[in-house]
DNA sequence: TAGTGGTCTAGACCACCCT
DNA sequence: GGGTGGTCTAGACCACTAC
């Protein structure tokens, strides 16, 4: 029995077909930018229905490691692009899945007309009012995350009314308004003299900033720059 | 002729199946919470084949959006899940893409004892060498990034021959090793005396920080920091 | 134990797009 | 024009798990 080139393990579904092709892709026999068989000729190789490739291989596309475009076949990525996935959390449950007691305060709440830049993301016209809500979110009594928020009101009047002490601007957005899309933004900033007091560090510390564009096709619905403590980071495996 | 209930749009393929039941959930047809019909009705309800139903749900489930498991059924998430996805770019064609003109620079290239941090990370025992790596990432010839690198000797020897001169560390690697997994991270430093010298700016300026580990099945490669410029930001939809 | 989603199969047609 | 991937279908069996 030959115990240096293991048979090959048995294919049966279009997850062992997949790893299988990770396999070839990463031992190179598969080389990068490499034009592989077809569909058809892989199924009868594999002993499996075309279908059952295709998966495999769609998949594979949607990780970036192959291309495929039809009549010129699948190749192998020459410079597959790495994606990283990051769940966006609700704080509330980032800071009890650790094991904290999560606690909040509003701070501000009040019909104002926003900054230039804010009028522009949500589309306002000049001159027009917006909700303007400050959260301060703490982790075991600790500043955690400071949340400047807007909210267009012409799409969101309810929120004027909501009992934003019992829950939170974001899980009442959540709860209230349907499914939106939006852009998110990562980068870092030197805390603000507002921004260091409200999360008890200092001046110029280095602050981990998420912007938030949400709105519901044409219609914006709320932009908010989110600030978190010192210390925070995210992470994920890719 | 009704023009306030438009009639339902031809659905032919399993996107307008995934675009019908997205606009079910977005319009609380079907609540956060609710069980939906099961796949073998929702085939006889829209007439088409299960496999489409089930295409079109399991990309909901990816997204997020409804939760399925066996016997239980399919249920609209309480809490979706947001996820955002970002391209990890490779920095060559991260400034190009901008029209920006890239270079780089070795300012470090050395053999050496690290530091217990990344000993650990690359799982190295106490005593070996790695290889120390230091680059300069030029957009413009402004800096852009400053990468400071380790490369595990054992899994990469031949990094210590390579000609770095002409190709950058990290597109060696790409180009030199087979696929691998890692982590990454994300998070916001105040700039050290250091990265605020490389990289042309004040000490004490907040960095946007990405921290990559890659390893191939057990074997550590490579653990590297990566300190942007001051203005850097990473921006998706979702 | 029975209902549900997960998957495989074989065959078919089609859209795309390289040559 | 023709080869390739993208998808649909109908039917089948299976794995999981709530009941």
């Amino acid at each position: 029995m030959n115990l240096i080139n293991t048979p090959t393990p048995e294919i049966q579904s279009w997850q062992d077909v997949h790893d299988e092709f990770l396999r070839r892709i990463r031992e190179r026999i598969w080389p990068p930018g490499e034009q592989i068989p077809n569909e058809a000729d892989l199924a009868i190789e594999l002993g499996c229905a075309r279908t059952t490739i295709n998966r495999a291989l769609r998949t594979l596309a949607d990780a970036g490691l192959v291309e495929r475009r039809r009549k010129a076949g699948t190749r192998v990525s020459l410079h597959p692009v790495r994606k990283a996935i990051f769940d966006i959390p609700i704080v509330r449950q980032e800071i009890e899945q650790r094991g904290d007691r999560y606690s909040c305060s509003l701070i501000l709440r009040k019909k104002s007309k926003p900054p230039r830049r804010i009028a522009s993301q949500l589309k306002l016209d000049a001159g027009d009012l917006a909700a303007h809500l400050e959260t301060l979110h703490f982790a075991n009594d600790k500043p955690y995350l400071y949340e400047d928020r807007w909210v267009n009101l012409q799409t969101v009047p309810g929120i004027w009314e909501a009992d934003l002490d019992s829950i939170n601007a974001n899980e009442w957005l959540i709860q209230n308004m349907p499914l939106s899309t939006g852009s998110i933004n990562f980068s870092a900033e030197n805390a603000s003299k507002k921004d260091a007091e409200l999360l008890g560090t200092s001046e110029g510390s280095a602050l981990f900033i998420v912007e938030r564009i949400t709105w519901l096709s044409e219609q914006s619905i709320t932009a908010v720059r989110l600030a978190y403590a010192p210390g925070y980071h995210l992470h994920t495996t890719i």
